[in-house]
DNA sequence: TGTTGACATGTGATAATATAACTTTTAGGT
DNA sequence: ACCTAAAAGTTATATTATCACATGTCAACA
């Protein structure tokens, strides 16, 4: 139900990255004694087959046309499992999901949105995590969670772009 | 109409700081032949009087309540208007608005959001926005704007306070 | 094997956040 | 006084997110 991306290689072995993402995302899971059920499954394969992020809605979308629910509790309960366990990030400047792009490392991301093209990139951020984090410690502050994101333009968007408009 | 503390000192002229940070705030904004109109003024001033930071619905509210308009657009764009002009920061991991504490002064900051007593402390960030924009350019990414935000618990709430939740 | 309990899913209703589109008012310049 | 542009008001609606409760699934185990 989710196969495509044919090989010139006569091979037809090869797992998608998609279906490779999957297999890892499973093999966590259980090593935790949690489930990757159908639901679950097919968010996360959604949100891997897309290279920007996609709303709630979008994702609830796209799983009732697979015959799940279509009520948004089915895309929020899974979405959140997702994101509880490192699968998925949220982007809150722009109320969406992507999928991890490096899941099971225990890492600190921060992501660079494409404003124009709503791309978005996952760039290792431990260094500035710490850093936040110990600016935070100095005024007594206890960092528990953080959300770096930018927004700007990627790579292809950049020319002939147009300017910008409000502040930060 | 926003009058309150009083001194032990006899002196009554000197203006609270939330008074200071408006007069500051309007002269910003002459300065680049901005307006700081009622509406504006009032919802800056109810920032100020705030050491949290509010939703835009609050805002709304305390503005009906003071004999403004009554509907969301009202709130909305007197702070789109104040962050766009630097005076008011927006967070996107609450949904919320706080005053900027130290304004005009070209600056990109970090916000500590306490998740017990929703407090809000601003950061300087010069290093870590600068940090990120290079980690991004090296990803041939032009940055434009940045969140930097962490939840946790401020030095006031880390005692008694409850576990945690949910990921990152 | 049947019961039970934990977890997961489905659904309807509603809350919370945000914007669009249009009208009326206001402040300033001529 | 008249005009114009910006601001404020208002109605309606879009978008995002959660609550509450019913139903289903599955494995532990009596
Ligand atoms: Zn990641
Ligand atoms: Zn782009
Ligand atoms: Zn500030
Ligand atoms: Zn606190």
């Amino acid at each position: 139900m989710t196969e495509s991306a044919p090989h010139s290689t006569g091979a037809r072995k090869l797992p998608t990255p998609v279906a490779a993402a999957i297999d890892r995302a499973e093999s966590l899971l259980q090593g935790q004694g949690l489930r990757l059920t159908p639901v679950r499954r097919r968010t996360l394969e959604i949100l891997l087959e897309t290279p920007g992020a996609l709303g709630a809605y979008d994702v609830l979308a796209r799983l009732a046309a697979d015959g799940f629910g279509s009520q948004p509790p089915v895309a929020y309960r899974a979405l959140d499992f997702l994101v509880e366990h490192g699968l998925v990030h949220r982007l809150r400047r722009i109320n969406a999901f992507t999928a991890c792009s490096h899941p099971g490392e225990h890492h600190h991301a921060a992501f660079l949105i494409c404003r124009n093209c709503k791309r978005v990139e996952e760039v290792h951020a431990e260094h500035l995590r710490a850093t936040l984090v110990s600016d935070a410690r100095r005024a007594g502050f206890e960092v528990e969670r953080t959300s770096l994101e930018a927004s700007g333009l990627c790579p292809d968007c950049r020319e002939g772009a147009i300017p910008d408009g409000a502040a930060t």
